[in-house]
DNA sequence: TTCATACTTCGATCATAGCCGAAGCATCGA
DNA sequence: TCGATGCTTCGGCTATGATCGAAGTATGAA
């Protein structure tokens, strides 16, 4: 921390592979365990540790002690919006890698993000729960009463999501799409019943695999937009 | 480059103090030699090469050969938008100096960002442009016919603004205000005429000084409320 | 009290990369 | 052709900091 330019030290703070994957972990601005962060970072607990204490001295993220547990999240929105500036610039002058594999397009369409739905379908899920009148808000998502009725029907115990601290709907925004997909208590829940149903399967790392009922039962759940109502009965 | 998400290795390279000086030193738009570009990063010739090289290869910059000189410029106004935001977030999270020179205060006053306009004038001209109704949207903006009429009687070539791929409006957040100002296509041409009309000049750095006239002048037809015609003519 | 869990601190190792001196190209002017 | 200027490349030095094992601290559970 020299005398150079305010933003060098910034900005070394997010040049770190195993910070920048805490931060993009935490984008969607949850709060998050050392040792959750540490395993999303792909280092040990005591590596993760010492990054998070010093994101936490440049009030990049912010501390919240609960037991023995302790919380971080992003210390506001400016944050992200960093976050989200820096992906697209990276985009733009190519920084990405430019061969897309097999296992680009398979992480595209759907991947967990953290515990939940992301990717093409991730996105197709907020999108058609939004259509129907499941979901409302744009940036601060609420269940209506008609979700509320879906989401248990379709099996999730409403009652237990909110009896946790974490919030129940959560935009999220997604990286290969430019839009939010659903993360929040209700996002995992979802993803959880529907590798419960089998629609699902995880593969290798992030992926996410639709069985031929799975590609069925989502898109008559979620991306069909004609009735809406008369689902999952 | 190992597996770890895209932004860290464009992060990285704004996190070195050399490379986030010459950087800032480009933010005015300009096209600067390797050795001009060294005495303001504080290093000698053969590192600084190294480094432009570095951001270059990065798609941050592009270099313009010219005879024995190389002149390398932002590759962009993203580019610098990302520096702003990046300045933006270190003042947030206190990592800036505690004294506030007054060099510091000419710059918050008025600033080239890039090619247009930003600080204090920059966002009370784009607060003035959308009060006049001139420039419509809040984070997508966009030209309203009244504005067409405006920026014409100003002076623009709006036609010629068009055919470029650039985007005409654009929404840049300011570092200093917590406010947006105006940039893209327009913005820069807003204050190439603004230096045509003498209203300011360029001064050391990416300051800008407003003449006497100029004040007036701005004043009269971004910051008046009351009229919104009759200005200009 | 005792053990387990969650996290922090310490210490040593090791790789990365910034830095500059020296030498090598390339371009310009004479 | 020759030297001067602008820049790049190479090689070696050095500092920084990322990493993890091991030990230490705090909280919760039995």
């Amino acid at each position: 921390m020299k005398e150079g330019p305010v933003i060098a030290s910034v900005a070394a703070l997010l040049g770190d592979p195993a910070r920048a994957n805490i931060l993009t972990t935490l984008m969607d601005g949850r709060a998050l365990t050392v040792s959750e962060l540490a395993e999303a970072a792909g280092v040990t607990l005591q590596t993760a540790s010492g990054h998070l204490a010093k994101l936490d001295a440049a009030n990049l993220l912010v501390a919240e002690k609960q037991g023995r547990h302790r919380y971080f999240r992003l210390s506001g929105p400016d944050v992200a919006q960093v976050l989200e500036a820096l992906m697209g610039l990276a985009q733009r002058t190519g920084a990405t890698r430019v061969r897309t594999g097999p296992k680009d397009a398979a992480l595209r369409s759907a991947r967990v993000c953290y515990d939940h739905l992301a990717g093409e379908r991730g996105v197709a899920l907020l999108r058609g729960a939004r259509q129907q009148g499941l979901i409302d808000g744009e940036k601060d998502l609420a269940l209506t009463e008609k979700g509320r009725a879906f989401f248990a029907d379709f099996g999730i115990d409403l009652a237990a999501l909110g009896k946790s601290r974490r919030p129940v709907c959560r935009a999220c925004l997604d990286w290969s799409e430019r839009h939010s997909h659903l993360g929040g208590a209700l996002g995992a829940a979802i993803l959880s019943e529907m590798i419960d149903k089998k629609w699902v399967r995880r593969a290798a790392g992030r992926v996410l695999t639709f069985t031929c009922e799975g590609v069925e039962g989502f898109e008559a759940a979620f991306t069909s937009i004609q009735n809406t109502s008369s689902q999952a009965a």
